[in-house]
DNA sequence: ATCTATTTATAATG
DNA sequence: TCATTATAAATAGAT
């Protein structure tokens, strides 16, 4: 229907294409609308185009229509389409409910509350395992605490031996530093020795002041490492 | 196209109107496919006849023209589609799933399971979650006990009582008795009268018996319906 | 269903 | 995209 017949095949020419895409969309919308006035039908035609355009026309709407078709598929054929899979998922919804309040059910009886539907023998389960839980916890717990105790007395052995040899390290350095002085100022009145060995025994109480330092850091070093353990 | 021009109306004649449906849903379906093909397009149509007859053109497969139509109304629109219901009820399971774990961890931990990841202090809230729990579970359990044996015991008492009069009861029969039988059969020897007695001995005996079964009765019976109630 | 006169759609062209 | 036009295709009405 045209100066020309063409084959039903693919159009080559790109433009060609286009422009036939156009007046032949512009057709099959007009059919599809005339045949839904003139015979009474519901009827739903989608075009995308080659570059993804949508085109469309329903004589209801595409809603009305998908609908209609999917039942009818629906009665058809098992596989999923769009109303079987919101099925799918309304019964996964509901599984998972049920659950859900049975487990808040439970959570709720363990925590001590709503027990008023529990029989004796009941209760008694209830007690003898939560009787168990906090035996297990306890356990753990203690657990956890003893480690951590042990971790800071071995901590502390180290440190106090560290300490031992630091504090013989500085006894002998401060010989040493004696014999330095006699050597260096000879035999000195007792005065004049007690004057110049000011500046030793100030360097002697700043080695230990430190060490006294580091020997009580264990206490709250512990505490911070329990405190970071409980979050 | 035609001997005639029609006015695009709905055709009135049912027969007319069934055979222009027909040819012109015949040509809708050949114009969708030709210009599937011709123009490279991904075309559906769906028609159904006045008499609710389905007739479909489909370039690749409805399925994908649907699913691709909702794609694109999704995008453009909210409104309650098959697809945004789809993934409304997919979220509505992944929320639930969530909820669940999270339930299920916490239902271990009060059983006193999987308690590797926790703290010192975590595990210390837990122990004193369930000491409340059991606090609560054994007044509960002790109340319904205590309500129990108040229960029987009044009733106890009830059958106690009743039985004192029932013995009064049979004292006064007896009584009745032993005066009719020296009406009827008038002096006798005391070796007889003890002996035209042994009956009435044994009324007596056979109605203290079931009292006393009565009154043990308590016991057997409170155990039966502390049974009932744990189930 | 088939035929065919006529309308309609559209391919080629500008 | 729009208009024109020659021609193919569709189809209304008849058989």
């Amino acid at each position: 229907m045209g100066r020309g017949k063409i084959a039903i095949r693919k159009i080559d020419n790109s433009t060609t294409r286009q422009v036939t895409f156009s007046k032949r969309r512009n057709g099959l919308l007009k059919k599809a609308r005339e045949l839904s006035i003139l015979c009474d039908a519901e009827v739903g035609v989608i075009v995308f185009s080659g570059t993804g355009k949508l085109y469309e026309y329903a004589s209801t709407s595409m809603k009305s229509v998908v609908e209609r078709f999917n039942k009818t598929q629906d009665a058809n054929q098992q596989p999923l389409n769009p109303y079987s899979e919101i099925r799918f998922w309304q019964r996964e919804v509901a599984t998972l409910r049920q659950q859900l309040l049975y487990l808040q059910e439970c959570h709720r009886q363990l925590m001590g509350e709503e027990l008023s539907g529990l029989s004796v023998k009941d209760l008694q389960n209830l007690e003898n395992q939560l009787e168990v839980s906090l035996k297990v916890i306890r356990m753990k717990k203690d657990q956890i605490l003893t480690d951590e105790i042990k971790k800071l007395t071995h901590e502390g052995i180290l440190i106090h031996k560290e300490s031992q040899e630091l504090l013989k390290k500085v006894d002998l350095i401060r010989h040493e530093n004696k014999e330095l002085q006699k050597k260096i100022y000879g035999a000195r009145d007792v005065n004049e020795e007690t004057r110049s060995s000011q500046p030793a025994l100030i360097f002697s109480y700043d080695l230990h002041t430190p060490l006294n330092l580091q020997l009580s850091l264990p206490q709250p070093h512990s505490n911070e490492t329990s405190a970071k353990s409980t979050k």
